[in-house]
DNA sequence: TTCCATTGTCGAACATCGTTCTATGTTCGG
DNA sequence: CCGAACATAGAACGATGTTCGACAATGGAA
């Protein structure tokens, strides 16, 4: 027995002296890669590459892959964090909590690769639990139960989530490409429901044209609407 | 040139002869190991050894690892909207929705893995098509516009996928060992959340009695009936 | 019957990934 | 100037998805 040598990834990094990478350009060469091509191109040996350094070199900041993606995720969640907080408060809550789920859906517009690995981090410490927090704190100004503004949240933060999941899923690689726009990546849906039979089909034909080149936003705020106008409901303002 | 091969899980298996294994025997496995273990279980290697063949057999019915998740989910998908087609049709189309989602969700419950996996498939062929199609005929009844009604079947999906990612990322393997038990897993957290500074996390300690030993399917339904009383205002029904 | 294309089966081999381990360099307080 | 802590680097390992070529079984055509 060795006796255990200090695991890394445990040391809060007490004085950075001349290290040539910090655990942030860690973070942010994680993030880059992720930007770039999506969750699987973010790979121990890319990110070595990227860096200038060995594989082994990252465990030294990190305890493996999955510390990994939740401090990148944190990293960036700081921002939005920063640019929810910095959006002033109107007298209604409930506008204030659309606020603040807009800016939290334009970030996982931003970086796709977050929609599907959101939930990750939720309820740990972190940004993740302030920005909980801050959509919480509106509730407060509601009159509610303790329950009913808990609900309210998770609701909320499930619209958010369940919207992005639709973003996450990553386009077959020809839209990536640059080869097929989006457009007409969704317009080929469009055409194969369009070919359904009709009667057994209606619904789908009575959408189709709604589908296509629908905008993911627009469709996300009238989920969100549908919630805050129940909330606003329960909560009798 | 060899000519190309003719690539399998191509064919439509025309006749059977005395194949041992039928694609619905590979799905079935794949589905029980999913079951047993969760996401990360199911292995092209352990599928062939409960299968009894070799890794290689599984290309024939199947073209990769992709789409055997995406046909096992199928499969049990064709569960799910048995369940809901055979539910009797109320005069209240918004119950009627409502059922629908409870039972996607019940389903998702006794199959974690399908939370995170389920948006892969919607939009394509399929039983995920025809479910969105069997919610969607619902707001059929209700007094809206296509646009309206293609929002709040997304909506309504996405408060199932929302609350059942919560669902869908795995327990940090001490409570699948049963060595320490969910509600103890989720007590740790409110402690967590108890030990916050008073000042700085109001929501939180206003919601930690909720969340310790909360039950997700009652904060599903609270989720689920904020959108469908939005919808109901909406419909002015 | 004989032949051959089709329909399947099988597992070795390959590339890639996350992770571990060990060897080595660097820094700084004593 | 030395040793402990800090930090880097990359070879090696096991697991995984995928490819490939060899091989068996089947069934109709010759």
């Amino acid at each position: 027995m060795t006796g255990p040598r200090p695991r890394p990834a445990d040391r809060p990094s007490r004085g950075r002296q001349r290290a040539s990478h910090s655990i942030e350009a860690v973070l942010t060469a994680a993030v880059a890669l992720l930007d770039e091509a999506g969750e699987q191109a973010l790979t121990l040996r890319a990110l070595a590459g990227r860096l200038g350094t060995g594989v082994g070199s990252i465990y030294w900041y990190v305890s493996g892959k999955d510390e990994l993606l939740d401090r990148a995720i944190d990293h960036v969640l700081g921002g939005v964090l920063s640019a929810v907080q910095v959006q002033v408060r109107s007298d209604d809550p409930i506008d204030d909590l659309r606020t603040m789920a807009v800016t939290l859906f334009d970030a996982i517009v931003d970086r796709p690769w977050l929609g599907t690995q959101f939930m990750r981090n939720i309820a740990d410490r972190g940004n993740s639990l302030r920005l909980y927090e801050a959509l919480g704190e509106q509730t407060l100004r509601l009159d509610l139960t303790p329950k009913q503004r808990f609900h309210a949240v998770s609701a909320v933060v499930g619209v958010v989530v369940g919207s992005a999941a639709d973003l996450g899923q990553e386009p077959p690689e020809e839209v990536l490409d640059g080869a097929v726009g989006r457009d007409e990546f969704l317009g080929r849906y469009a055409e194969m429901w369009r070919e359904l039979d009709a009667g057994e089909y209606p619904f789908m034909h009575e959408i189709v044209d709604e589908f296509d080149g629908h905008d993911d936003k627009e469709q996300f705020l009238a989920a969100l609407e549908l919630t805050l106008a129940g909330l606003r409901l329960q909560a009798g303002a």
